[in-house]
DNA sequence: TCCTTATTGAAAAAGAATTTCAATACCGAA
DNA sequence: TTCGGTATTGAAATTCTTTTTCAATAAGGA
């Protein structure tokens, strides 16, 4: 029952840029706030909707805008496209994906500094960001096809 | 007008593979192989049916399919999706794009075996590949953009 | 050259995302 | 608390992308 403290953040983040906290808003913030996996849009509809029956899949489409563009959503990037989102994490931290079932857990310990410093020097670019994640196979998934495990 | 070895490379790995060497499957491997830009299908489309005005938007995404399967290109993730296409690089390298008009480089020198496994200890995962790509704005980009340069 | 069949492009279909619009819910001002 | 302006909503229509179907064609071995 407790309410995870990122959702008063992202609701009060959407206020402060002029949005409205509706009832649509909240029940999709509490859903991406709390999923321990990559989403779907369709899927975050489907969610949401035993929450609030009423609900429309362009509001998710809407809400995901606003939300990408305050910053608080990233895509996730999987081998057959970028289809599902996930809460962005802090600057050093990345994504560990499960190519199984979707299921995400985040790490840290990448050192781009001198990696980037190196390639822009080389390359001409102006290096600006970088996109990591890694992927794999999580532990329930393990154990489904393993058997014992 | 010299052809570039890796179209006779591709066209030998479709033909290894049990496919045919098609007019049409000839146009799109010698775009992608000399484009130096991550490309939409529609895009590459709009490039090769300047050399084959017949050809079909559904071949392109046919022929993608194929290529992707040989595992001989590869989606180029950026901010709004992964909805372009780049020939592969080999394992240790890495593309650095630019966000303004797609061009690419690559790079290499990442390691991450001890923070794979390391990640892979502590979460349970079975890590088995990782994604990485810089961005930032090419040289050319930049030139145009703040004058004299 | 001939024959088999993989491949093709057009058209239709399916799927995903966006736009339009009238009804409604939010929220600040009385 | 009520009221009123307007941001937000869901349904429907539209647009954009990708896939499927199918008859005609072209690749390439015999
Ligand atoms: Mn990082
Ligand atoms: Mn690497
Ligand atoms: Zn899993
Ligand atoms: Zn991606």
């Amino acid at each position: 029952m407790s309410e995870h403290p990122l959702v008063k953040e992202w609701l009060s983040q959407l206020q402060a840029n002029g949005y409205r906290i509706t009832h649509a808003r909240r029940v999709i913030v509490e859903e991406l706030v709390k999923s321990q996996k990559a989403l779907e849009p369709v899927d975050l509809f489907t969610i949401c909707r035993k929450k609030d029956p009423a609900l429309g899949l362009v509001t998710i489409y809407r809400t995901l805008d606003q939300l990408d563009q305050l910053g608080l959503i990233q895509r996730v990037h999987q081998a057959d496209g970028c289809h599902t989102v996930m809460r962005k994490q802090n600057g050093h931290e990345h994504l560990l994906v499960c190519t199984s079932c979707g299921r995400t857990v985040t790490f840290c310990g990448d050192n781009f500094e001198s990696l980037s410093s190196k390639v822009a020097s080389e390359t001409g670019f102006a290096v600006s960001d970088h996109m990591l994640q890694f992927f794999g196979i999580c532990p329930e998934c393990q154990g489904q096809k393993d058997g014992a495990n």
